[in-house]
Parts: C-alpha cells; sequence; structure tokens
DNA sequence: TATAATACTGACTAACCGGTCATTTGTCAA
DNA sequence: TTGACAAATGACCGGTTAGTCAGTATTATA
C-alpha cells in the first residue's frame, strides 16, 4: 500500500528530530497531508507504527551485514565490514537516528524485544568474523573485542548523524580496521568474559528457579577443586533446599566464592537469590 | 532547602528508570509525598528540575575529573582516570542514567547546550591528559585517541548501568588503560583532524560568559566568610573587568581558593577563563 | 494567646494525547 | 442516473499533561 510508504516515510523524519515520544499522530498526518482517521486505515496504533519501522530497516540492515560476512575474503572483511555499516547508516540516517536515540528508551517492551533480537543477530555476525580473521589469538578476549567493535561503531556514527559534517567513509573505514587490528593483535587483559556476557543476557529472561540453580551448583561443585570453595557451594546448596543458616554465614559463604575466576556467574545468581 | 533536594532525590528514581519525559510531575510528587503545587513552590518548572539535576551532579562530575588530571602523576593517571569515571558513574547510577539516556533528545535546547557545556569540559581534561601522557608522539593522532577515550567511557558504561551486574572496576580500569596505551602508541591513520573538531564545534553555543561568571562571583564572595578566600575572590572579579595584576598573582590568588570546599566549581571555571 | 508570615494543598484550567466512528466523499459498474 | 462499495474525514471521547491559585495548615514572633 503506498499510504503505508508515505507515512513511515514521514513519521521517521519527525522521529529522527524529535524522537518517538515527542512526536504526536497529529503530527505525523499533518505532515503527510492527510486525516487522523486515515492514519489508522494504515497502522493500528502509534507502537505499530515505529514496531513497522525497526523491522522493515534492520532485516534489510542485518542481512547486508550477514551477506558482508559471509561473502568477503580475510584481508577485505573488516574494511567492508566498517563500510557497510556505515554507509547504511548515512543512507539511512533518519533511521540510524531513532534507533540510536529510542535504544535507551525502555517504555514499550516490545521495541526493546525487537531491538535486542536484531542485535543479537549482528553481535553473532561480529562473532563469526572476529573467529575467523583472529581465531585462537583472541580467545581470551574476543568477547571484549567485539564489544569494542561495536562501540567503534555506536561512537564513530554519532559523527555523521548528530553533527552536520562530511564525512570520508573509507578513511574513516580504514582507521576502525587499524585500530580493530591493533587491538586485537596486542590486547591481553580480558574484561567482558564468559560469565560476564551470561549475565548481561540473563535478566531479559525469567530469573532462575530454585531447580535450575541448584543443578548448576552441582555442576560447579564437581568442577571446583579448592576446598573451602567446594564446601561453601555445598554447603549454600543445601540452604537452598532447608534454609538452617543465618544471614551472616550465607553472606561469608558467598564471600569465600566471589573472588574466584569460575564462580563469578554463580555467585552472582545466588547473591540476587539470597536477597529475596 | 531540604524539599528541594529531596524532588531532586525522588525525581531522579522515576526519570532513570522511565526517562525524563515520560515521567509526570504528578508521579514525582507522589513519590515524594507532598502535593503537585509543594512542586512548584521549589522549581518553576519540570525543565528546571532537571537542568539544576544537571548541574548538580555534572558539577562534581567535572570537578573530580579535573582533580585527577591535575594531582595525578603521569604512570597512574590514565588508570585514575577511568578508575574515577566509572566509579563516579556507579555512585550516582541513576543520574548517569538519566544523562545517556537524554543525551540524544534534542527537544529542549537548554539542556542540549549544557549538556554540551559539561562535555566540552571533560574533553579538554581528556586532551590535557593524552598531550601530558603521549606529547608529539600521538599529534595527529590525538582527537581519534580522545574520542575513542570518550567511546570506551560510554560504552562500558552501558554494562553495569543497564544491565545489574556486578563490575570489578580494578579490572575494567586496567583493561581499559591497556586498550588506550595501544591505540596512542600504535595508530598511524587519523580520522578525525583539527577541521573536522571545528566543524563538530560549530553548531553549539559559547561558553560562560564574562557577565555569568562575574554575577557566580559576586553571589559566592556573599557566601563566603573567610578573609583569605573572600578578598581572593574580590581581586579575581576585578581582575576579570580589568586585567591589572601578573599571571603569577593570578595563580596565587586561584591557589589561594582553591581548598575551599565551597569554590571548588569557581576556582575550576576561573583556572579555564584565565588560561585563554 | 493573638497575629503575621510562611509552607502547603488539591481542585481547577486549557491544551494536548492516542484512538474511535458516524458521516461524507470519491469511484466504480450497471 | 443510480446504487454499492471503499476511502477518507474530523468532531469527538476519555484520559493525561504542565502549570495555577484561592484557600488551609503550620510555624514563628510578639
Amino acid at each position: 500500500m503506498v499510504k503505508k510508504q508515505l507515512i513511515m516515510e514521514k513519521a521517521l523524519e519527525l522521529f529522527a528530530n524529535q524522537g518517538f515520544e515527542a512526536t504526536s499522530i497529529q503530527q505525523i498526518t499533518e505532515h503527510c497531508g492527510i486525516s487522523k482517521g486515515a492514519f489508522y486505515l494504515s497502522f493500528k496504533s502509534k507502537d505499530e507504527l515505529i514496531l513497522a519501522l525497526i523491522d522493515h530497516f534492520m532485516m534489510q540492515f542485518t542481512t547486508d551485514v550477514d551477506h558482508v560476512v559471509r561473502n568477503t575474503s580475510d584481508e577485505q572483511l573488516l574494511y567492508q565490514f566498517y563500510f557497510t555499516i556505515f554507509h547504511s547508516f548515512q543512507k539511512h540516517s533518519d533511521f540510524a537516528k531513532v534507533l540510536i536515540k529510542e535504544q535507551t528508551q525502555t517504555v514499550n517492551s516490545e521495541l526493546v524485544e525487537k531491538t535486542h533480537y536484531y542485535n543479537s543477530l549482528i553481535e553473532k555476525d561480529i562473532l563469526v568474523m572476529v573467529e575467523r580473521l583472529y581465531g585462537e589469538a583472541v580467545k581470551e578476549t574476543k568477547y571484549d573485542l567485539i564489544y569494542c567493535i561495536k562501540g567503534f561503531m555506536t561512537t564513530y556514527s554519532h559523527l555523521f548523524l548528530f553533527f552536520n559534517v562530511p564525512i570520508d567513509l573509507d578513511l574513516l573505514s580504514q582507521s576502525l580496521v587499524e585500530k580493530t587490528n591493533l587491538l586485537a593483535k596486542h590486547t591481553t587483559i580480558p574484561f567482558i568474559t564468559d560469565d560476564l556476557l551470561q549475565m548481561m543476557e540473563q535478566p531479559i529472561k525469567e530469573e532462575m528457579t530454585k531447580e535450575q540453580l541448584i543443578s548448576l551448583l552441582e555442576q560447579k561443585i564437581e568442577e571446583i577443586e579448592e576446598p573451602i570453595e567446594k564446601e561453601s557451594l555445598t554447603l549454600l546448596k543445601e540452604q537452598i533446599g532447608a534454609p538452617i543458616f543465618s544471614p551472616a554465614i550465607v553472606k561469608g559463604l558467598l564471600e569465600n566464592i566471589k573472588n574466584h575466576p569460575d564462580c563469578k556467574w554463580i555467585s552472582y545468581l545466588l547473591r540476587n537469590y539470597f536477597t529475596f
């Protein structure tokens, strides 16, 4: 339908300049030269409009990125990756602005989910890329690298999105390729570990059940060799089944495992569990 | 006034969770346990409230950063810089959330200006730091480096601000020090040049005017009781109107007020003013 | 205790919001 | 020209918004 496209285009302009919430249906319809009722012939609600916008552009975007990652030679990949992304952001700068502006808004849960979904698709592609280009060399630091690449993407897009500055995409991509290679080849101190990544992904979904927590604990108890940590975990597991210890003791046990590198995740879950 | 603080605290909680626009005065006053009218006894409008919040926290924040940059030895500086910033973000996480959420909103022009102003202050400190640590070595790439440092700041703050994840600030700071050093020492392809920087800074307004600075000084002179500080402020005020003292005297006067708890902010502004 | 000053209240306003729906307009074939 | 159908309208609805202000409660002063 032509009307639907018109609304999406004109609404995107307003959203980019004023933000989603600050733009009223009235404004959109006036900007389109149609009546308020006509809007609701194309979209059930204002929310449906922005979700349609996100789907429309993010499908294209994720497909493009995926295509580049799958069909570019190693020596060109990183450059093509950055170039494709920035080119796309520049071409659809209004949408990019909306995406950046709304990604921190937490009002509409469906919007958050959708953004998170497309985000995870891109993240997967970056992971594939990083593993292909650097392999074992970045085994310990790959999540940091991914996070930095994503950081470069958003940070440097701000330049041409929110300052009206002419940008040499070729130079920008080259510059970021160099930076990425530097970080990939020389970083030795990882910050984002597997455990931390799991923690980040957790809160979107439901909380863990007692049973899941216990089975995770049993697994860790098997793995861990240090006697103090092992016993602490065992006692904490029993505490979940039948609370017998005082808060102080529980807190002490949690303290025992807190600094063990393989217990970060489980100690985080337990800390959450025992404060409720 | 106590009521004002109460409102600022409670409003900040709501803004952090729902965003500024999505939070109504009604909600704020209910959350405070006061009437709607009482709100308007403390603040002229909703906009004045968020501006007050930004001033309150950003004064503290920029002063802290400035203090670290000025008073830390070279080998500890970068680490202390990151640590201070993240520590502050963590301590005032509600404010940090609001700042990040609202920094892309372009509705309130005064808010945009204010944010930009404080941002430029921090940027100046980063510049000082980068030049001190790396000097001529980063002559061509220093603005890229600054932009990357700022990128690390915002990117990595997201981790603990928007995912409820316990963070080892020490490790994070170490990790970013390494990354920053890598970029500083090996980057050869600059992207952000002097010209580009000027273009970026163009559209936004001027910094504090002489008049604003003087009126702020007069206000402080009234408040302060200690004779040395009072006279120093008075002399500095005269110096702005008609420069008569030598740099050494000005520096001495600044030194006099530097450590007074109520003069941190004004001394910071003056220090900036007299170096131009 | 009486009076003055201050702090506080919440009903009220006018404007705007997203969304609805009875009505009008436009477009066909018959 | 008529009738059937779809497209489009905009007045209207209930609800919410930021902001106001006449009136009440509280406190300080004398």
